[in-house]
DNA sequence: GCGACGATTTGGATCGGTCTAAATCGCGAG
DNA sequence: CTCGCGATTTAGACCGATCCAAATCGTCGC
């Protein structure tokens, strides 16, 4: 009979125990580094741990202690360098922290969200992380998590849930960048892309209007240019900005990408950004810097907000607090060489 | 008395019983969809799951069961877009099959990696794709990680070890670029950027001077420039290009970020990419294709990259093959307006 | 020499599921 | 009416840790 090759099964507490001659409670406080073991026997243990290369089995523990040591964090767009960059900065501080991250992303379809997350809450997280996807139904997703989880809602607004949000400073930023226009002299501004079903969108549309509003300029409907948020399809929209006489001679942009769509556009039609064009964009992807021009945009160091998000959804499990908390982030504008004073007619 | 509020005890499979007035062991073959159970009484069960909100509890089901239903995916730098849009196809991979992603980043730090590491074999993954940090030591790894565990690694050999492996084509990428440019009419051509620690540089590097050979050019050592993979250290570095005389016309870049912070270092200089000066990048990220002049580049496609780990790593841990597995993804030259022809002296 | 007391150690129940083997049910055949 | 058999259902051990209450140990005071 040949002999049957088993795996070597996995080093569990009870062998430490054995092989120390001690009970599995002992070993158990020592790998808790309890103070209740002699200096003695923690070094016995500890060292016949190393010799047999155990590992810890966090489920097991955590099915008794009905803890949890990691955290959800479901993403929108991964494949977005801004939310890439938040992920890594949530991530980072939650390994700080000793907890591990759950990822999901939903690729912006509420249905792939809903299946991520079912899946994702079996797996018992202590709080969740969430970007939704444009579209998503609040009440819905509150159904689907309950009135316990900790949630953080991340730069989406989440209309019909109670839970904390994390919100960029979408206003003001929009704001910011428009009393820069102003200031350089434009009098005829864009809002350029994005869509008004996003309350991201519509914040900044907000802050356009209000600066507009204060400098006693008029909001020219026909200037409130919508588009996917992407590069491709501003540039195919730069078009409609120039469909009337006088057309304007700034834009205010939703975000870089759509920024940087725009400027291609420019370009196509002959135009040249930073010269007789004036744009700005949002989020200061890294990119923005090294673009001809180089991108004058509304920063939000999205790598920073993950480590706030962390730290906010950690607060949270915490339980000290009781109501929802919103949290505005703050924005910096970064002034650069896409805009410039409007052309002398 | 005051009436103490409680939080509601979270429901488990128990109370789906006493409230079916059936066993623990029949509600949970209902959750397994068994065929054993009778239509009725499945009826009845998944009514009242459904009813009392009832969560599956996988790490519970996982202990008995021994097995795992996550995988732990380690990225090296995810705020790097290339490395994002492959996390983003793992995920959306594991996700379709089943699985859960436990994300860890390291930021290149082999300490951190070690540490993320640890932290996430504790949560018993069924399997590990890993983007090694640079200077990662595959024999710790191998002694960290055991024999047992399920491990692709991607990208970067890992040396000592054996797993499986998926690479790039980065020799026959580079040499792809090389036999362009040399097409065009260029013979002093220059290879600029990355560290020759990497293994992928020093692929590419192989590439390259194969490519040279084959076309019986010789190849300067003076034009075997190194620096940081990043757009910054490259635009620094682009003088030693021009250090003697006669200078390269053309360069093959270690990848993207180096070939943008190349051309920013030429226009510095007042040359002018793509006029009189050709060059070529590798990955084509979403950056490449809308740069002025748009780069000539070797794309990869992560996104699919990550699908076809995800894919590997489940067929490892399906664990029919036995020999640890190399694979190579094919890679496609992508010509944009970066190269020219060489200037007429 | 004995009971007390602080310092350690430990048996056994427990977390929420799954597995196995055995019990129970319903019904048609003999 | 009883037996046999397939279809369902179930009791109880089990996964690998933690927790609690109780046991054990050494030694110190009287």
């Amino acid at each position: 009979m040949p002999s049957r090759v088993t795996a070597p099964r996995k080093v569990i507490l009870v062998d430490i125990a054995q092989a120390c001659g001690v009970s599995r409670a002992t070993v158990s406080l020592v790998l808790r580094s309890s103070p209740l073991v002699s200096a003695q026997t923690r070094e016995l243990v500890q060292g016949e741990l190393k010799r047999q290369g155990y590992v810890y089995n966090r489920a097991a523990a955590n099915l008794r202690r009905r803890s949890s040591t990691s955290i959800a964090l479901v993403i929108n767009d991964l494949s977005n360098p801004f939310f890439a960059e938040f992920a890594a900065g949530v991530d980072e501080a939650l390994a700080a922290a000793g907890y591990v991250t759950l990822l999901g992303s939903t690729g912006e379809s509420p249905e792939r969200q809903h299946a991520v997350l079912a899946s994702l809450i079996e797996h018992g997280p202590a709080g969740l992380i969430i970007s939704p996807a444009e579209g998503s139904d609040g009440t819905r997703l509150s159904r689907l998590l309950g009135a316990e989880t900790p949630v953080l809602v991340f730069n989406r607004e989440l209309v019909g849930t109670s839970w904390d949000f994390l919100a960029l400073d979408n206003a003001h930023g929009a704001a910011l960048a428009t009393e820069h226009l102003i200031a350089l002299g434009h009098r005829r501004i864009a809002f350029f892309g994005g869509h008004v079903g996003s309350s991201s969108c519509r914040q900044r549309r907000l802050g356009f209007q209000q600066a507009l509003a204060a400098a006693k300029l008029p909001i020219e409907p026909s200037w409130m240019v919508e588009s996917a948020p992407t590069r491709l399809e501003a540039a195919a929209q730069a078009g409609a900005l120039f469909a009337r006489d006088p057309a304007p001679t700034a834009a205010v942009c939703y975000n870089d990408a759509v920024a940087l769509g725009l400027m291609l556009g420019l370009v196509a039609r002959g135009r040249s950004p930073g010269k007789d064009f004036a744009l700005t964009g949002f989020d200061d992807i890294p990119e923005a810097a090294v673009t001809t021009p180089p991108l004058t945009t509304v920063a939000v160091d999205p790598r920073a907000r993950g480590r706030q998000a962390a730290a906010l959804i950690l607060a949270r499990i915490a339980g000290s607090r009781r109501t929802p908390k919103n949290t505005v982030a703050p924005v910096q504008l970064m002034i650069r060489h896409s805009t410039c004073p409007p052309p002398v007619v």
